[in-house]
DNA sequence: GTGGTCTAGACCACG
DNA sequence: GTGGTCTAGACCACG
């Protein structure tokens, strides 16, 4: 419960994607996991000072992807780990994302083998910070 | 002169996204260079069968991004390249978007292994698509 | 564009719920295919004398269940059809429902067979408002 | 009085929900009969360590439907089985639940056959569930 | 014109 | 107290 998302109201992404983004950066990171219980729609829109709706958006798009377990008038939990999509369709999911990152970096004068090196790297970082709970 | 963006309308992406992302694409990958005329804006719109608007913004993002020079009158043309970016800041401007791409496809259930290779399929795509469609 | 949903305000589903299921019922009768434009979602808030923000809503669910397009400043159409879902959520999102329509059928005193018989029934009938287009 | 029904607290269906639908199906299975008496309202709350006013709104429904009959200073007891609904009227409160389910079933891309399999197997299992669990 | 995001606030269902 | 639905209305992105 003491999950504390960061929000940037001017920022590119939308406060309920980052919110989203958020949510399941922790749980890819392993602070959050099976049965957690994330702040309710309210405490969590009074902390961050956004509207509650904003919060009820991101967590229904979560419950959809089948990260978190709504339950009316109890709270909202992490759901066990599953894998809801066809190979097919996590392929069609991805490769919009990994285009315009390519696209990105590409421009930004990073070559191929660079682009899959900083991958390479940041994914060890995130497998650390995974397994020493929290680095920087 | 004789660059020609392939744009899907019934894609994901917005078309005028479609469009800088193709030239920026173009640039890096050297089939566009320094001098090199684009088609006017009504030349584009009307070829592509889309709003001039459209054109319009895609241009003058390339424009504030210096990848093109339009010169009123003459044409628009690719701009000299320039690097501003340090090497320091081009990473810090990559590594947040390299997280968010992980992040996802991990929770999609990939494996770092499957990531990489997607990516340099994607690449050979982006790349194929882009010079296989040089004429109309 | 001619699709017309009708909605029942003091129903026990809500009315962005009905929306969907019309919409699906529509899709799985043959009368919207792959490509057909959905009214926009003010046209059909207009229409329906009812919120925009509830049509929007209808409209996300259906979007992210992969049955229609979403093309900002386009508008709305068909998907082509796929199958998102891995074999196990398939199943996970029709058991429950399938436990429901028991007891509530059992309640009413119908035998399994019974149930059984009925919904091949239906399904006849589904499929015959398929193939003749549209009967009562 | 030993009627002991499970609930799932973590379940996507409401607590008092389970209740109403385990006595109903209990009935219909004919493990409940006209005259035996159902747990107190605080009797089945401690038991299932819920919220008194949990249990006291799943009896109020099933009075309501005419399932139990409450006497006050007495207790509950089941009612004597009345079938209000005509063959046809039965019939016409079944049928909209059956096209939803094969609406959502079929956009789901099961065969008719694989859902009149689940639909048995389901039958089986909720059977299994409710005969197997009236010992606490 | 199209859809997307967000706020403010009401009312309901569930516990 | 919990989350869900809906309205009314503002503002933004895209074409």
């Amino acid at each position: 419960m003491d999950f504390e998302p960061k929000i940037t109201t001017g920022s590119t992404s939308p406060i309920f994607r980052q919110i989203v983004d958020q949510v399941r950066l922790a749980v890819a990171h392993g602070r959050l996991t099976e049965g957690n219980q994330l702040p309710s729609v309210r405490a969590l829109a009074e902390r961050l000072l956004i509207n509650a709706n904003t919060v009820a958006k991101a967590y229904a798009e979560l419950n959809a992807a089948g990260v978190i377990d709504t339950q009316a008038g109890r709270g909202v939990f992490i759901a066990k780990p599953r894998q809801p999509y066809s190979a097919a369709e996590r392929r069609r999911r991805l490769e919009p994302r990994l285009d315009a990152l390519l696209t990105e970096a590409l421009h930004l004068g990073f070559t191929l083998d660079q682009i899959a090196e900083l991958l390479r790297e940041r994914a060890r970082r995130l497998a650390d910070s995974n397994s020493s709970g929290k680095s920087s």
